[in-house]
RNA sequence: GGCCCGGUGGUCAAGAGGCCUAAGACACCGCCCUUUCACGGCGGUAACACGAGUUCGAAUCUCGUCCGGGUCACCA
């Protein structure tokens, strides 16, 4: 036995399997040409935030496009991070947005495919087997500096303004002689694994990704771990392994991991698998007081996912949101399929943004708006009193009170109407929205439309109360307070005011504005018709008589 | 600081040397439609970061400057 195969068994005297066993574990999938194997690989380190959100819907839809395979995979190699139920969350949350799962984990516990398993502190064997044969190989060596050792050698590498880190000179242990390393183990020392990097930092990788284009960086020379001390690997390794293993073609991740590429096609180099294809995703902005910086867990409640289900916005607006970032070309091919579901849309990643996009809470809201004006009553009550029931028990209780009464609430000007009412777009708007129609909610305001004076606003009130009546349908209801109108000095038809502006106060729609506003204290409401039939007499009758003696 | 990535209206963006007098969407403003409020329709304000080059011609190619972002761990 040579030096390094020493080396390898006193390291790693457990494994006894070679790569070849799992190569032929885990064989090429039988795929038609073309066929996108993706993934999204989240550590359960925290709750499923935007941009991981984001990833894993670049990732499905490309596999979707192509016709294939979008699984998850839990990176939970960092043990001292991890959250309880932070698994749960994720998966959980991808499937709440329609992020359908083909393979790895499917729920919290859950995991099913024949690449599995899909949990990285399940895998420590395979990683092991593979840096075994690295060491036996010459291209990794055990490294015994201890963390106050390589703080040391930074510190000195700072001084001397030389480019930090464990590389050339500074690999300690590049050159450590099995004989040094057996005495280290015997002694006890604990070690990581490195990488004997062959990488020159003069010379360049390229490689193209497919949303950047073509990336051109110096060669990766560091000797970085591949192995931590517990066995159980860095990121870089897992990446590299698992990918292979698990025949991934194409893997999406935040732009942030771009510089840490040269590494990772190093050791698809050196562990001899074809490397993947890259696509580095540009992060989700925000502005934060002038400035514009990537989304942060910590500072943006928007960041975590959880945000959106509190303020209720249906998972498909948000979906929808994200879909504009992520295709430039999505917004022409919606306004083209009004009704397709998106997951028919040919995603291009060549259409996708370099830069990071800004996140626009406009946009979102017009997006849900359009969505939320899409659905008839019925779905508008069963997904509020959900979402009031999780999260608004106050309002939960109101709105079911009288489920009927609720349904015809939502029904105005949705249900029958031409074009639906654009009117909320999260259901969190639905209690200040849909006040007026709940006594405890209700919230007067005495204020008169423009030109209305109190004295023609009473005149008007009292007039009209005598006439109205509930069973009137819209043209009835109008044609009383056209009728009414003339009798104060106000025009029935709105063109004959504008004919004449001088030769009246105002016009009925102003009348019917003073209406609204005792009906409903707003100025702006869907069809006051339809809203007083649902309010019904008493209560009408009730407000208009309490705000003629208000103002 | 080194190394990367980026920079078209307030925001998202189209744009691959002449089709650019620079699309579209959101937001904002105005007008029209309308028996109320909306929906809708029409229109408007508003941009190629800067400077050199290459070229008959540059938003587009090259270089430099500036600005923004990312990264330099036994974290992912």
């Amino acid at each position: 036995m040579d030096e390094f195969e020493l080396l390898a068994e006193l390291l790693l005297p457990d494994i006894d399997k070679t790569p070849d066993y799992y190569e032929n574990l885990y064989p090429e999938r039988k795929l038609p040409e073309g066929a996108r194997v993706t993934r999204v690989a989240p550590s359960p380190t925290g709750y499923l935030h935007l941009g991981t959100l984001f990833t894993a819907l670049v990732n499905r839809i490309t596999a979707t496009t192509s016709g294939g395979v979008f699984y998850t995979r839990i990176e939970d190699t960092d043990k001292k991070r991890e959250v309880e139920g932070g698994i749960e969350d994720i998966i959980g949350g991808l499937e709440r947005f329609g992020i359908s799962i083909d393979e790895g984990f499917i729920s919290g516990e859950e995991q099913r495919g024949d690449y599995g398993p899909y949990k990285q502190s399940e895998r420590a064997e395979i990683y092991q087997c593979y840096a075994k044969e690295l060491i036996r190989r010459g291209l990794a060596y055990p490294c015994f500096c201890t963390a106050e050792d390589l703080a040391e050698m930074r510190e000195k590498q700072e001084n001397q303004k030389v480019r930090t880190g464990y590389h050339g000179e500074y690999a300690k242990h590049r050159n450590i002689t099995f004989a040094e390393a057996k005495a280290f183990i015997e002694a006890g020392r604990p070690f990581t694994v490195r990488l004997r990097s062959q990488g020159d930092e003069s010379r360049r990788v390229v490689f193209d990704d497919v949303i950047k284009g073509k990336i051109e960086m110096p060669e990766n020379d560091e000797d970085f771990v591949i192995l931590k001390s517990d066995g159980i690997p860095t990121y870089h390794f897992a990446h590299a392994i698992d990918d292979h293993l698990m025949r991934t073609t194409h893997v999406f991740r935040g732009d942030e991991w771009i510089s840490s590429a040269p590494k990772h096609l190093e050791l698809f180099r050196l562990l001899g698998f074809k490397p993947v294809k890259y696509g580095h995703i540009s992060p989700i902005m925000k502005l934060d007081s002038g400035a514009k910086r990537k989304i942060s867990k910590r500072k943006d409640p928007e960041a975590a996912v959880r945000f959106f289900a509190e303020e209720g916005y249906p998972t498909e607006a948000v979906i929808e949101y994200l879909m504009t970032i992520a295709a430039s070309d999505f917004e022409d091919w919606r306004r083209a399929n009004p009704t397709t579901d998106y997951k028919a849309f040919k995603f291009n990643t060549k259409k996708m943004s370099v830069s990071g996009a800004l996140f626009d809470n406009d946009k979102l809201n017009d997006v849900s708006k359009i969505i939320i004006s899409k659905m008839k009553s019925g779905e508008v009550y069963s997904k509020l009193t959900a979402w009031a029931n999780e999260f608004d028990g106050d309002f939960y209780t109101i709105l079911t009170q009288e489920p009927e009464y609720t349904k015809k609430m939502l029904a105005v000007d949705r249900d029958n109407a031409k074009n639906a009412r654009k009117d909320i777009s999260k259901w969190h708007d639905a209690r200040n929205y849909f006040a007026y129609y709940f006594d405890s909610l209700f919230v007067p305001d005495y204020s008169l439309p423009e030109r209305v004076t109190a004295d023609d606003a009473k005149a008007f009130l009292t007039e009209y109360i005598k006439a109205y009546s509930a069973e009137d349908d819209r043209q009835a209801w109008f044609d009383k307070i056209k009728a009414i109108a003339p009798e104060i000095g106000f025009a029935a038809e709105t063109k004959e005011y504008k004919a004449n502006p001088e030769g009246f106060k105002g016009s009925a729609g102003d009348l019917s504005g003073v209406l609204r506003l005792a009906v409903t204290g707003r100025a702006n409401t869907p069809d006051l018709c339809g809203i007083m039939s649902v309010l019904g007499r008493d209560k009408c009758v009730a407000r208009i008589n309490n705000y003629i003696n208000s103002i």
